[in-house]
DNA sequence: TAGACGTGGAG
DNA sequence: TCTCCAAGTCT
């Protein structure tokens, strides 16, 4: 008789799964927490050196919550989907004022705080308050989907609703935490997206993709979209050793953060301008677009103009904690280099 | 419900 | 250089 699918799985967490991550040590709720929003469609080794910094600066939800957003905003600034921060606030808050503190240890009131969803509660149930949780993440649905040899992409909501019954009765009511992480090592260390190490799984006699030789097929790739293009242009605005920069808008593309403001004719006129020049094209692809965007260098005499609290001007030598786009962050980099 | 939402690593 | 997409959620 074959094996129980969870025990394998948990056996091989045993012998090879992870158990150094820095979110692993003390997994309180909300060092779980933390971890599960920054590792949403984000590798772990990106996230490691940002979960770091930020466990050093809020230690816990308290601090968290009585920070300021550019506070949060300058130590997510680099890692991308901003709203995943400006949540993050939010829910910290919320749990301080309206739980006491304390993280809820159950996944439907885990999904009433903003950005924790069914997948992100069941970590936080199982990870944090060892209670049975399905988690269903992207190297879930890519073990799963391979195991049922599941032949249509996992993005639609139909797949997606058959892949959350498969995970809910394969997930066991005991050693959920090490099943649950077991899976994840599983789909980042064997069942890869590219070359799955089939030699190496445990699953191999419970694996119908395995069995049919359609573990290089599947899981479906999602269906090719042309990326739409988009045109712009930005104002490197210089006066002395500042640099002038907006608070963009959220919700939006880098809400919150601080970024060159994009070309804006009426803003020019408040300046008395010394110098200016064209830089060349720089491109930037996102998930639903790419972006050209060229900057137009101004180097002003006045500092003046009665700016609104959404733009600052900006020392680089004088860094302060808030958000600047990557976009930003590259160019400073540069700058500097060039001064060398 | 499909689109919005970032960035960097892998192949 | 280019394409794909990773520990998803929100609207």
């Amino acid at each position: 008789m074959a094996a129980l699918f969870s025990d394998v799985v948990v056996a091989w967490y045993r012998q090879f799964g992870r158990k150094d991550l820095p979110w692993q040590q003390n997994p309180t709720a909300y060092r779980v927490w933390v971890s599960e929003i920054m590792l949403q469609q984000t590798q772990v080794a990106t996230v490691i050196d940002y979960y770091q910094r930020f466990m050093q600066v809020f230690p816990d939800v308290q601090k968290l919550a009585g920070a300021t957003s550019d506070e949060v905003l300058s130590l997510w600034s680099g890692l991308g989907y901003y709203a995943r921060a400006r949540n993050l606030h939010k829910t910290a808050q919320q749990v301080v004022a309206d739980h006491g503190g304390e993280f809820p240890d159950n996944v439907a009131d885990l999904e009433t705080l903003p950005g924790i969803g069914r997948s992100t509660a069941g970590a936080i149930t199982s990870f944090a308050y060892k209670k049975p949780a399905v988690i269903l993440d992207g190297n879930v649905k890519r073990v799963l989907a391979r195991v049922h040899a599941i032949k249509s992409w996992t993005g639609e909501t139909q797949t997606l609703k058959q892949l959350w019954e498969i995970a809910e009765e394969e997930t066991p009511q005991q050693n959920i935490a090490a099943y649950n992480q077991a899976m994840m090592d599983l789909g980042a260390m064997i069942c890869t997206r590219s070359r799955p190490s089939c030699e190496a799984c445990p699953l191999t006699n419970h694996c119908q993709a395995f069995k049919q030789n359609l573990q290089n097929d599947l899981p479906l790739a999602k269906p090719k979209k042309t990326l739409p293009e988009r045109e712009g242009r930005m104002l490197v605005l210089l006066q002395d050793d500042t640099i002038l920069l907006h608070k963009r808008p959220s919700p939006g593309i880098w809400g919150g953060l601080w970024c060159f403001p994009e070309y804006d004719a009426a803003l020019l006129q408040q300046f008395n301008i010394a110098q200016q020049q064209v830089g060349e094209v720089s491109s930037h692809t996102f998930s639903h677009y790419r972006w050209h965007i060229r900057p137009e260098y101004i180097w002003v005499k006045n500092k003046l103009p009665r700016l609104n609290q959404d733009f600052i001007w900006y020392n680089p030598d004088k860094p302060n904690n808030i958000g600047l786009a990557a976009i930003v962050k590259h160019w400073l980099v540069a700058q500097h280099e060039e001064i060398k």
